[in-house]
RNA sequence: UCAGUUAUGCAGACAAUCGCAUCGCAAGAUGAGGAAAGUCCGAGCAUCCAGAGAACAUGGUGCAGGCUAACGGCCUGUGGGGGCGACCCUAAGGAAAGUGCAACAGAAAUAAACCGCCAAAACUUUGGUAAGGAUGGAAAGGUGGUGUAAGAGACCACCGGAAAACUAGAGAUAGUUUUUGCUCUGUAAACCCCACCUGAUGCAAGGCUGAAGGGCAAAUGUGCGUUCUCUCACGCCCUUUUAGACCGCUUGAUUUUGCAGGCAACUGCAAAACUAGAUAGAUGAUUGUCAAAUACAGAACUCGGCUUACAGCAUAACUGACUUG
RNA sequence: AGAGAUGUAGCUCAGCCGGUUAGAGCACCACCCUGAUAAGGUGGGGGUCGGUGGUUCGAGUCCACUCAUCUCUA
């Protein structure tokens, strides 16, 4: 098992998502929000030199696919940007409306939610 | 040319850059659908310690023959209905085994007399009658005649029904002939009868792994809806909690091509191929070319169907009408 | 992913085994009562029974398909 472990850590994906539904449900309790029209950014201060990031979006939004779709661009964005900062923990929920904008509308407006939380951060 | 019917196919491709998942030491290779959907059926697989038979219960299917691992599916036919036609639709056993139900209307609803018609007495009664009226979804086979006081399958012709025989067919059925004047409405997607099938739960099944606690134990007990019969088995079982790693997890009633059989569904043989396996859950962004790339939509144990959603097209065969030759 | 339940008036529910007019309470509107309001009384409006098709003479009820909402199973 230990050998195991090991190689897989040897890989080392670049993997930067938040996959457990204790520190999905911890962040949406606890974390600070900004929010735009269209979404809205939980987060919260980690102690690891890393960031992680997950992806809300309710059932409401639409089908399979549509949601497939609009977090497969989320993901694209954010990690072309390069928006998180280290030393940090998001969640970034999916209101009502966003799986309708297209990829420049969307890539803007998170640029926006990410300044805010700059802002925010800058001045404490 | 217009209108239509049926069947089949595509479900973007190619190139460049960045990025994701699996496999691989690496280079690199591969990477959602025709419905992946609804979960409506049928199986595989797993567990409920095992298996066989009979009866009952529960639920389902329902024209015939075939195909299939199986089916409520498919194919070829039969009966019925629709369309000028190509063709399409069809839960289509039994109402003479029994029970229930049929509101309102109407004189009467499974049984006869309200109006009418006719006769007699007589000025309102008695008897005959099922042609006509009116009600209804349904009113005593239909049309025409003979007949009669008026009428009536009372009798006759044709149509329809029922029964029997013969012929054709594997069968559902069809055809022909004969007999019978033929009372016996509808509903079984009401109970039911008949024939056939049918254990339950679903991969969040289940296995494996860490920790804690509890219970029972050799029989007169327990063992897949109930009862019975026979064979057989029996020492471990249960609960809570942590973790969600690993196995199940992809080579299979598989796909493609060719040949052969069959009207067809489908089957047999040969060769070649390996084609997602995630676990917050992998396919996106930008640019170029094509007339355009846009519809419905995202695998979650796996297959065979059914049903529903669907942009833009392409191809083939056939039907009807019109025009020209 | 799998398993199940429910859709009837603005809201909360009845409506049994098909039968003709789909009811009840709250809310709404008008009138009565009061100097006025509430309470009370009388009367009234509002439903294609989630949708589509079928069975039947007739469907909220039976059957098939479909849409929406909710619950349970790590």
């Amino acid at each position: 098992m230990e050998e195991k472990n090991s190689l897989l850590n040897t890989k080392v994906r670049s993997d930067h998502r938040l996959k457990k539904d204790k520190q999905f449900s911890y962040i949406f309790r606890k974390g600070k929000r900004k929010s735009t029209e269209n979404f809205t950014l939980y987060y919260i201060e980690s102690k690891f030199n890393n960031y992680k990031i997950g992806f809300s979006i309710s059932k409401k939004q639409g089908k399979a696919t549509v949601r497939n779709k609009l977090k497969r661009r989320l993901k694209e964005i954010v990690r072309k940007e390069k928006l998180p900062l280290n030393f940090y923990n998001y969640v970034l929920y999916a209101r009502e409306g966003a799986s309708k904008l297209d990829f420049k509308n969307l890539s803007m407006q998170i640029k926006k939610l990410f300044e805010k939380f700059y802002k925010e951060e800058n001045k404490i």
